[in-house]
Formats: C-alpha cells, structure tokens, sequence
DNA sequence: ACTCGAAATTAGCCACGGCTAATTTAGTTG
DNA sequence: CAACTAAATTAGCCGTGGCTAATTTCGAGT
C-alpha cells in the first residue's frame, strides 16, 4: 500500500481551479491556461502559479507549455466539487430564486457545504420536486 | 445630507469580527480584545489589528487601551449578520443537520448568502416549521 | 503610592492568491 | 525555414489576515 496522501485541506480557490478545468475538459476536450483563466476572470500568470501548485499536490499531471490532465484523484474530487455546485443550483432554483443571484451565491457557499450537509438539502430538494404546491406558497 | 459612505464589500473576517462583537456585548455588556480573540480562537493582536481597522471603517468606535463601542452602522449591520446566522441555522436543524455540521457549515457559508436567497429560505424554513410530515420525510 | 500581572499594542514576520511586466516557447504562416 | 504571434512562464510585487515576541498600559491590592 502507498503512502497515503496527506489530507490537505482543499482551499475554495483550488476548488474553483477544479471544478473550471473539469467544466472546459467536458466541454473542449481540453483546458489551456489561457482558457482556465478566461473562464475565471484571472490572469494566466496567476493560473499558471495555480495549476504548479495543483500538480504538486497530485490533483493533475502537469507539463511546461504542453498542457494538463487531471489525475484521478483530481477528477473525482472536481465530479464531487460539480455535483455539488449543481444541487444547490437546483435547490436554489426551486425556490424561485433568480439565475443571477443564484449563480453568485453558489460560487460562494459552495465551497462550505460538507457532505450531511449536502445530503440534507438533497432530500429536501427532491421533495421539494414532487411537490408543487409547497413551490407556490414559497413566492 | 452627510457624504455617503464608500459600499466597501465587507469581508467574511469583517463579518465574522461584528459578529461575535455583537454577541459577547448582548451577553457580556463589553467586547474586550481579549474576549474577542478567544471567542474566534484567534490571537490578541489580530484582534487589534482588526479592530484598529473597523474603527477606521466606521463600524465602531474605539480608544487605545480603553475598549469599543460599535457605532450604529456598525450595530445594525451586526444585527443583520447574526439573523443570517440564526435564519440558516434555523434551517439545517429543520433538515435534521447535526449540530456540529450545522455550527460549521453555517460560519463557512453565511458571509456568501444574498438578501433575496436569505429570503427564500426564510419562506422556505416557515412552511417546513408548520409541515412535520414533509419534515420526517427527510430523514 | 508602588508594584505586579493581565490586557493591549507594536513590530516584524508568513502564506495565500491575486496582479503586471518582461521573457520564453511553440506553432503557424508567408 | 524564418519570422511572427499567441500562449505560457517567470520575476517581483501587493493586500488580507493570520502569527509570535517584545513592549506598553492599566488597574487592583498591599
């Protein structure tokens, strides 16, 4: 068995690397700093430091001027980061809350959210979905 | 008609400052740096620092060595922070979230909630008090 | 009034995660 | 194949918000 990697917590901005990279792979078939960067509103110098950083902490495999692949533990752990992002967007959306304040808070709070936490509102937003009588009285 | 104040985003730390500032002055009748940086687990000259910026910012008044007043930006946008607070704690306990996911979950992501979502879940909280059938179905 | 301990402050440091400017690399194109 | 341009990288900087160590202030008690 292998040593085991070191828990490390994961910051929120690693955790938007992540969930980008894994977004632009899905969508292009690749993620180019200048893409990453583009897509966070940031400098490339800054998503280059970043995806170093990344890379050291074994999250993606990384080549000067050649480009990034994420490893398997990076890719499981950006899986988790969308599934969540997209729970509360669903959840938030139920409530009639608007796509743009949606949006805003979700890149917030996201990253806050531990996983009972999640399963919580998972439940709840699932009951929320066959009942649309409760939806109406939320307006 | 005063000149306005500059918006000047407050930052989750800020948040964080007025809000146990808030709570040792309900409790206490006094906000001491010394209390303060044990209540966030944070050293006294953090403390300082931070406070030393808040009376800049005009959120409270403060004297060296003397101790702090909030002024009544200061104290009503306390008060705002901890109804966030209570509102989203209020929340995950009606999901049946375990009080020590709920303390956490809640310092990380009540600086990212946005009046109108706050709103919601507020609707959303009231119709889930007066519907304990929905409620255990959520376990 | 003095002394002494707790509280507060200052000075100087650090990591994080941004930035710009300058440089290097790679790929396309004439 | 040489040159040019877009992409990427490096170097060096900055603000935020922590920290420790050293110093200063305050106030209580003898």
């Amino acid at each position: 068995m292998p040593a085991k990697t070191i828990p490390s917590r994961n910051s929120a901005a690693v955790e938007d690397y992540l969930e980008r990279i894994l977004e632009l792979i899905n969508t292009k078939g690749y993620a180019r700093v200048v893409d990453i960067a583009t897509s966070l509103a940031i400098s490339q110098a800054s998503v280059t430091n970043m995806v170093q950083r990344l890379d050291g902490e074994g999250l993606l495999q990384y080549e000067k001027y050649r480009g990034l692949v994420l490893t398997t533990a990076g890719e499981t752990l950006a899986r988790n980061i969308a599934r969540r992002h997209q729970l509360l967007t669903d959840f938030l959306k139920l409530l009639g809350v608007d796509d743009r304040v949606i949006e805003h808070d979700v890149e917030g709070m996201e990253h806050h959210i531990s996983p009972p936490t999640l399963r919580a509102i998972e439940a709840l937003t699932n009951q929320l979905k066959r009942r649309p009588s409760l939806r109406a009285r939320l307006k």
